[in-house]
DNA sequence: ATCACCATGTAAGCTGTTACATGATTAA
DNA sequence: TTAATCATGTAACAGCTTACATGGTGAT
């Protein structure tokens, strides 16, 4: 019944026990690259996780109003996390906002549409730019990244995934201005309103 | 105010007028390869953008218990579409539960990583082969993929987008099934529970 | 004095999924 | 006769975003 959410804080704890604040800031960079949460989620996320047995929080001092809770895996949470981690992932549905805009394209004139892509890539390879530094950082110790028994192996897989997802993005974006500087002919659009 | 849900919606009827139930049936494929909706969301959806004089209906004759309704495109659904596919696409929050689990491959075993991997990396294969069959389909036509100002080109631009993050992942397992089977001294995983 | 940071929670609203509900026509 | 297809809707629920709410400590 754990929700994506929930392994993703799970995963967190395996790393190291941290109060909600601090998960909140963890989900940030880099788990943040493929998965986000509010600490309005986190919270409420952190007690079902206990209700569960999955997660134990002990007091301790803290500068909040209420009282701060350091919350740690247990036994159970971290098997359940193995179990899960083990088990083929489900294709999410794919919503992707630039691909709806692409499909609607042709509607435009060629001026906005190199506009637009011109812009996607620069999104995505300023993105890639962070990971080379996310890069150089992990490579400082490199020893770990050669074991997949480490969570710095799992780290450095997860950014080789996203320096390939920028890195396609934009070579598709490089072919899409190509396609459409190519095209020289029909700069009108189908229809002007 | 309109979602992507509705321009998903405007980007079909901008092609052709359809029934709700017909949009449903056009978002699966191809569009839904990267957005997707039931047809539970479609007809609250669909009666939204009438509101907002962006969608007209005329009610044909049909086959269910209540009046079949052809929605079409006004021109002021056309012109808003167009303005929303010339601003640049907002970022979504990536979310990708693959990476999550991978996140927490760590404390797996190597076969239940490799396992794991694999599975993955045939899903992403077969979609490949998928694609493929489309690609080959619009190449029967292929005068107005040279042409930006058709529809044809939008699809096939979202197409070779498709192909490619699907190589990227193949890509990706490729090398994540290599790094995980030359380690061959930590075949154990850190903690058995 | 004001702002950033630590720290935890709740509430309202939107999006999306799954299930409920109805009923005619056509093909196996 | 059984199932699939056409056709439209509502309801319940889960997940996520944005905003509301509180209050101490340390730096500028």
């Amino acid at each position: 019944m754990t929700s994506n959410l929930g392994y993703a804080l799970l995963g967190l704890l395996a790393r190291s026990a941290s109060t909600g604040y601090d998960l909140t800031r963890r989900m940030q960079r880099p788990l943040g690259w493929f998965w986000t949460a509010a600490h309005s989620q986190v919270y409420p996320e952190l007690a079902r996780l206990e209700a569960d047995g999955l997660v134990q929080h002990e007091v301790i001092e803290g500068a909040g109003p209420r009282p701060t809770k350091r919350f740690r895996l247990t036994r159970t949470g971290r098997a359940q996390l193995r179990r899960w981690a083990a088990e083929p992932a489900a294709r999410p549905p794919e919503r992707d906002p630039l691909m709806l805009k692409v499909w609607s394209m042709w509607l435009l004139d060629r001026d906005a549409a190199v506009a637009l892509v011109e812009a996607t890539r620069a999104e995505h390879a300023a993105r890639l730019e962070v990971y080379a530094g996310q890069s150089l950082a992990l490579l400082q110790h490199p020893e770990p990244l050669a074991d997949p028994a480490t969570p710095q192996f799992a780290a450095w897989a997860t950014l080789r995934a996203g320096q390939g997802y920028e890195q396609h993005r934009v070579a598709w974006c490089d072919w899409l201005l190509e396609e459409l500087r190519r095209d020289r002919g029909s700069a009108d659009p189908p229809h002007h309103d």
